[in-house]
DNA sequence: GGTGTGCACGTTTTT
DNA sequence: CGTGCACACC
C-alpha cells in the first residue's frame, strides 16, 4: 500500500508524505507537485487508520478543495467524502452555523456579500449625514475589513490612540463610529460578512473553550494549503485548532504570496518555525510543469526580491523555446499581435485553443483582447468579472430566499420589499428605518408590525408583504430548497414580471431564473447531500465565486482570459502575459513601497510559472485610458528577466500580417459561466460615431432633415416643438427607432 | 412610480 | 469611454 504511491514521488515529496506526526511545513515551488503531495499525505493518513472526520484540510478556493477531494477519492475511494475539506470561509461558516447561538447569532445567519456590505456602509454614511465623498463605502469597508482581519474589535478600534491618529490624519475621524454602526446593523440583521466568518470563529473559540476543545479533539490533523495567503485571523484559527495535537501541516510558497492587499501576512509562513520549534521542513524544488527556460526566467525575476525563503527551483524538462516579447504600438495592436500569435501557434503545432491563456493585471484589459480574438473568430472564455450570482434578477430571487430563511436580513428586505411593485415607496421605507433605529429593533420587526407606526392605507401593503414572507418561512421549514424556491419565485410575482418582459434582456433574465432553479434542483437531487434545506443552499452559494464555476459550462475549446490573480494554481501549455508596462504592471498604486513592489513581482512570478511550454510577454507603447491615449513605457519587470532566456520579437505587427485562414470560421461565442445568453451588446450591432464627428448648429433645424447622432446613428427629423424657449425634436433613427431629443443638449450633425 | 437624463467615478487584485 | 447611480421631471 504505502509503497504503491511512494514510487510515484520523488525523495522530498515522499518524505513530506510520510511525516504525518508533528508540525510540518512544505515549501513548494511552483509546479513542484504540491497537490500531489497533499493528496497522498491525506491518503497515507487514511491508510494508517485515521478517521477522515479527524482530518481538516483548508484551501483558499472551492476549486482547489474540490480538486483535492476528487484526487484523494481516486486513491482511497469514497471514504474521502467524509474529510473536512473546503475553503476557510466555507468550513468555518459551517461550524459557525451549528454554534451560532453561542455568540448570539441565529443559526440561519445570512452571509452578506461585498455588495451588501458596501450598500450598508453607504446607507449608514447617509443616515449619519456624513460626507459621502470623504467616506466612500469601499474605503470605509477597507478599513473595517483590515481591522477585522487583525482581530481588532469595535471597542479596541475606538480606543486605540494610534488608529485614531491615523483616521484623523486622513480627515476621516468617524471611521470607528461607522465600524461600530456597521457591526451593530449586521448583528441585528443576523448577518455576517466574509471577514466575520473568520473573525467570529475567533470570537467563538476565545469565549467558549469547550467549543474550541471539541474541535481540537475533532481535527487531530490540520492541513493548510496556500499558507502564504493566510491573514492573521486565519493564522490564529489554525494555531488554536492545532494547539493540542500539534499535527499541523502547512503548504505554501512565499514566492507566490499575492494577497497582502487583502490582509494576507507573508510573515505567517516566514515565521512559522517560531511557533513550532520542533518543525519539520520539506522543500519541493523540482518543477515538473515548465521548460527549463521558463523556470530559469522565473528564478531570475524573483531573485530581485529580498524577503524570501531560500530555495532553488529547477526543471529536468526540455530546455524549450525562449520567452518571446512582443511590442505593439497600441493596446489594440497588442491584441492583434497576441491573437495572431495564438492562431499561428495553434495551426503550426496542432494545438487546441484550450492550450492557451491570456493573463492580465486588470480586468479592464480584457476588452482589447476580446475584440482581436473575435476578429479572428477565435473562441474564448473569460474567467472572473460579473458572476452569475451578481446578476440583478438572481440577486432579487436570492434576496427572497434569504429573507425566507432569515427575515431579519436587512439588505435582502430592502431589496425586495417593493419588488415587484406593491406600492411601498421610499418615504415609507425611510420612516420604518427610522423607527427601527430609534426603537433598537430590526427593520423586519418594524416592517412586520407596520400598522403600529403608519396609517392603514400605507401600512397595508407592508404588512401584507410581511405575511407573505412569513408563509414562505413556514413552507421552507417543510419543503426542500427546490420546492420552496419554485413556490417563492412564482408567488412573489417575480416570475410573472420577468415573463412579461419580452425584450432580449428580459428573456435572458427569465432564463437565468430558470437556470438558478435548475441549479437548486441539482443541489437537492445530489444523493450525497444531507441537508437539502434552503438555508444550506444559501450558505453554499454565498461562498461560490466565479472562478469556481469555470468548469461548469464547458462546451468546445476556447482560449482562457483572466487576471493573474485568478490564474493562480492553474497551468496552460502556452501563456500570454499582456500589458507589460510601467504603471500597469507593476501597477502604479503598488510601486510606492518596496514591499508593494515585491508583491507585484511575486505576481509576475506566478504569471510566468503558469506556462508549461511557451511563454509570451507583450506590451504596448500607447494605450487608451479613460478615453484618451496615453503613452506607456515598457515594464521594469521585462528587464529583470535574464536576457539569455528572452527573445525580443519586434518585427511583427505590420498591418495585414497573419490574416486568418477564412476556412476556419468559428462562430463567436462569449461564454461566461452559466449565463445562457449574452446580455452585453456586441460591438458589431452598435453604431459607432466616426472619430471626426462634430455637431452642427441646429438652431435652424427643419422637419424632414437627415441628421446624425453620435450614439443613435442616422435618422430623420419627424417633428419639432418649441416650448418656453427649449426645442424638442422627434427623430426617427434607423437603428434605434424614434427618440425625442432636446436640441440644446443633443449633439446632432445635419447632413 | 416610472422613465429619462445627467453626472460622477473608475482600473488592482477576491474569499 | 462606459457604467451605474441619483435626481428630476413627467
Amino acid at each position: 500500500m504505502a509503497t504503491d504511491y511512494l514510487s510515484l514521488l520523488n525523495t522530498s515529496q515522499a518524505a513530506a508524505v510520510m511525516q504525518t506526526e508533528g508540525p510540518c511545513m512544505i515549501i513548494a515551488g511552483a509546479g513542484s507537485g504540491k497537490t500531489r503531495v497533499l493528496t497522498y499525505r491525506i491518503a497515507h493518513l487514511l491508510e494508517q487508520g485515521v478517521d477522515p472526520f479527524n482530518i481538516l484540510a483548508l484551501t483558499f478556493t472551492n476549486k482547489a478543495a474540490k480538486e483535492m477531494r476528487a484526487r484523494v477519492e481516486k486513491v482511497v475511494g469514497p471514504n474521502a467524502r467524509n474529510l473536512w475539506m473546503g475553503t476557510f470561509h466555507s468550513v468555518f461558516a459551517k461550524i459557525l452555523r451549528s454554534e451560532a447561538d453561542k455568540i448570539g447569532y441565529p443559526r440561519s445567519f445570512t452571509i452578506y456579500d461585498s455588495q451588501d456590505s458596501k450598500t450598508l456602509v453607504g446607507q449608514i454614511v447617509k443616515e449619519l449625514e456624513l460626507d459621502d465623498k470623504l467616506y466612500k463605502p469601499s474605503l470605509v469597508l477597507g478599513r473595517i475589513s483590515a481591522a477585522k482581519n487583525k482581530l481588532i474589535s469595535v471597542n479596541q478600534y475606538l480606543n486605540d490612540p494610534a488608529i485614531k491618529a491615523d483616521d484623523e490624519a486622513a480627515l476621516r475621524p468617524k471611521i470607528g463610529v461607522l465600524y461600530q454602526q456597521y457591526q451593530q446593523r449586521c448583528f441585528k440583521a443576523g448577518a455576517m460578512d466574509f471577514d466575520d466568518l473568520l473573525y467570529q470563529t475567533n470570537v467563538l473559540f476565545k469565549e467558549h473553550t469547550d467549543v474550541l476543545n471539541k474541535y481540537q479533539n475533532m481535527f487531530r490533523f490540520v492541513m493548510v494549503d496556500e499558507y502564504q495567503d493566510t491573514n492573521y485571523s486565519q493564522y490564529l484559527i489554525t494555531r488554536k485548532l492545532a494547539a493540542k495535537e500539534r499535527n499541523i501541516c502547512v503548504v505554501g510558497d512565499d514566492a507566490q504570496s499575492i494577497y497582502a492587499f487583502r490582509g494576507a501576512d507573508i510573515s505567517n509562513i516566514l515565521n512559522f518555525e517560531k511557533d513550532y520549534p520542533e518543525l519539520n521542513i520539506f522543500k519541493l524544488e523540482q518543477n515538473y510543469r515548465s521548460t527549463k527556460n521558463i523556470v530559469w526566467a522565473a528564478n531570475s525575476v524573483i531573485k530581485n526580491n529580498q524577503a524570501q525563503l531560500r530555495k532553488d527551483v529547477f526543471s529536468e524538462n526540455e530546455e524549450g523555446t525562449l520567452i518571446e516579447v512582443l511590442k505593439a504600438a497600441s493596446d489594440n495592436e497588442e491584441g492583434k499581435l497576441v491573437a495572431n500569435s495564438i492562431f499561428e501557434d495553434k495551426m503550426n503545432h496542432h494545438l487546441s485553443y484550450d492550450d492557451f491563456a491570456i493573463l492580465y493585471r486588470t480586468n479592464a484589459q480584457s476588452r482589447a483582447m476580446e475584440e482581436s480574438l473575435r476578429k479572428l473568430n477565435i473562441k474564448y472564455k473569460i474567467v472572473g468579472g460579473l458572476s452569475f450570482y451578481q446578476r440583478k434578477e438572481i440577486k432579487d430571487l436570492v434576496a427572497y430566499l434569504r429573507l425566507t430563511v432569515n427575515p431579519n436580513d436587512e439588505q435582502a428586505l430592502r431589496r425586495v420589499i417593493n419588488y415587484p411593485k406593491r406600492g411601498i415607496g421610499d418615504t415609507t421605507i425611510s420612516k420604518l428605518i427610522n423607527v427601527a433605529e430609534e426603537s433598537n429593533h430590526s427593520f423586519w420587526e418594524v416592517v412586520s408590525s407596520a400598522e403600529q407606526f403608519l396609517p392603514a392605507r400605507v401600512s397595508n401593503p407592508v404588512v401584507g408583504f410581511a405575511e407573505k414572507i412569513k408563509s414562505y418561512t413556514v413552507l421552507a421549514g417543510k419543503e426542500d430548497a427546490f420546492e420552496a424556491a419554485k413556490f417563492i419565485a412564482k408567488n412573489s410575482g417575480m416570475l410573472e414580471e420577468l415573463y412579461a418582459d419580452k425584450s432580449i434582456e428580459g428573456l435572458s433574465r427569465y432564463e437565468n431564473i430558470q437556470e438558478l432553479l435548475n441549479g437548486i434542483k441539482e443541489y437537492v437531487d445530489d444523493p450525497e447531500r444531507e441537508d437539502k434545506s434552503l438555508g444550506a443552499f444559501l450558505q453554499d452559494i454565498a461562498l461560490v465565486t466565479d472562478t469556481d464555476l469555470k468548469d461548469a459550462a464547458q462546451d468546445g475549446e476556447a482560449v482562457t482570459l483572466m487576471t493573474i490573480h485568478s490564474a493562480k494554481g492553474l497551468e496552460f501549455r502556452n501563456v500570454y502575459i499582456v500589458g507589460m508596462e510601467e504603471n500597469l504592471f507593476p501597477s502604479q498604486m503598488m510601486i510606492t513601497s518596496r514591499a508593494d513592489l515585491e508583491e507585484e513581482r511575486r505576481l509576475f512570478y506566478v504569471a510566468i510559472t503558469r506556462a508549461e511550454k511557451k511563454l509570451t510577454l507583450s506590451y504596448a507603447t500607447s494605450r487608451y485610458q479613460w478615453g484618451n491615449l496615453r503613452s506607456c513605457e515598457k515594464s521594469r519587470f521585462l528587464d529583470e528577466i535574464d536576457p539569455r532566456y528572452v527573445h525580443f520579437k519586434f518585427a511583427a505587427g505590420t498591418p495585414g500580417a497573419g490574416q486568418p485562414d477564412p476556412t476556419f470560421q468559428h462562430v463567436f461565442e462569449r461564454r461566461s459561466n452559466l449565463l445562457p445568453t449574452p446580455v452585453r451588446k456586441t460591438a458589431a450591432t452598435k453604431y459607432v460615431a466616426p472619430a471626426d464627428f462634430a455637431p452642427s448648429d441646429t438652431s435652424n433645424l427643419q422637419s424632414g432633415q437627415r441628421v446624425e447622432h453620435p450614439k443613435f446613428g442616422f435618422g430623420t427629423v419627424s417633428a419639432l416643438e418649441t416650448q418656453q424657449g427649449t426645442t424638442k425634436a422627434t427623430i426617427l433613427f434607423e437603428e434605434v427607432g424614434e427618440k425625442v431629443l432636446l436640441l440644446s443638449f443633443a449633439k446632432l450633425r445635419v447632413l
